[in-house]
DNA sequence: GTCTATACAACGATAGAC
DNA sequence: GTCTATCGTTGTATAGAC
């Protein structure tokens, strides 16, 4: 593995942990160079702008997430235990979520190119869930109301957890929401 | 009505529209200056500091917002349906939700008596729902429970339209939440 | 109370040596 | 590819006349 990939990958890695824990608008290259330990010269030789680091790692963030949140839908399980699996998850409710807390950043929402990354996800996110749930046997689009409904009781959840201060209320909402899913399931 | 209270109000009124559209960080005294057409010297005269300036405004548009949610839970309705009412109130899913935008706004969060302000909008909101909830008889914890739910569902609805830049993405995730509410009722 | 002028730090980015 | 030094701009805030 080159030097190059390896000062390319601590400078995504620094700047994903400083996105996820301030936004990207909060977060300064000049944070992320001494997060990451290289320096100036470095960051600007491999991304020339602000712009293609946020992209580098944003898009990094997207594809970790999806990934380990597809593995949980494809479970072996019943249809309604596959979407309470994801729905259960453990969260770090506190922190956010580290994509749904770019819609409100306003360094993200005003560069198109990350912004679609970060459509994307929420795309394919819902297109997932909508799958599971149509396998039982529920109409396309009755499925897909239920998918947005259960992304967004999370990505709520998360809001009502970081404004009250309590991690409660994220499991609360998912509580909600489960108790009526499974109430329609046993009808 | 003085001067000083009415520069005060346009002061305030700028504030508020800025930070609804671009966020609390990402919004400058400059700018708000600019908007409201006063002069530097009477921005730093009413409000020392921008933190000053942000309390005022956040309150405000917290005091607006809880106003209005509350009358509509108010309405003379079946339990269900001033949920409901609630839940399918017109709103502009693209710009996001004044207050729970402000979650992720990292100059709302390091700053603590803002961030008590935002706490106190959701604990009231979900206790105003809740209450409505436990009309019907459910016992008090699954109230709450319903409740965290269904503001979770909107909060989170906002996030989707902003990601997908698509309205119909919160209408769906409430058309999902609400079919499940009114088929637990009509059982 | 409001004005103009200014201070000082941090921002994103560039220059040019090695 | 990486370094140190520096650029021009904007951010938040202050000074002092009126």
């Amino acid at each position: 593995m080159s030097q190059t990939t390896d000062t390319r990958r601590r400078l995504v890695a620094a700047a994903q942990e400083l996105f996820a824990a301030r936004g990207v608008g909060a977060t300064s290259p000049r944070q992320v160079l001494a997060a990451s330990g290289v320096g100036q010269g470095s960051l600007y030789h491999h991304f020339p702008t602000k712009h293609d680091l946020t992209l580098a790692a944003v898009g990094a963030t997207v594809d970790d997430a999806l990934t380990s949140t597809l593995r949980v839908l494809a479970a072996d399980a019943p249809v309604v235990e596959r979407v309470v699996a994801y729905l259960e998850r453990p969260r770090d409710a506190l922190a956010g979520c580290k994509v749904g807390r770019l819609t409100s950043d306003q360094a993200v929402m005003d560069d198109a190119e990350v912004r679609t990354v970060v459509g994307l996800y929420f795309t394919r996110l819902v297109d997932a869930v909508a799958r599971v749930v149509a396998e039982s046997g529920l109409p396309v689009d009755d499925a897909r109301d239920r998918a947005h409904a259960a992304v967004a009781v999370i990505q709520g959840g998360y809001v009502l957890a970081r404004a009250t201060g309590d991690p409660e209320a994220m499991r609360s909402a998912v509580r909600g929401f489960v108790t009526l899913l499974r109430s329609e399931t046993a009808r």
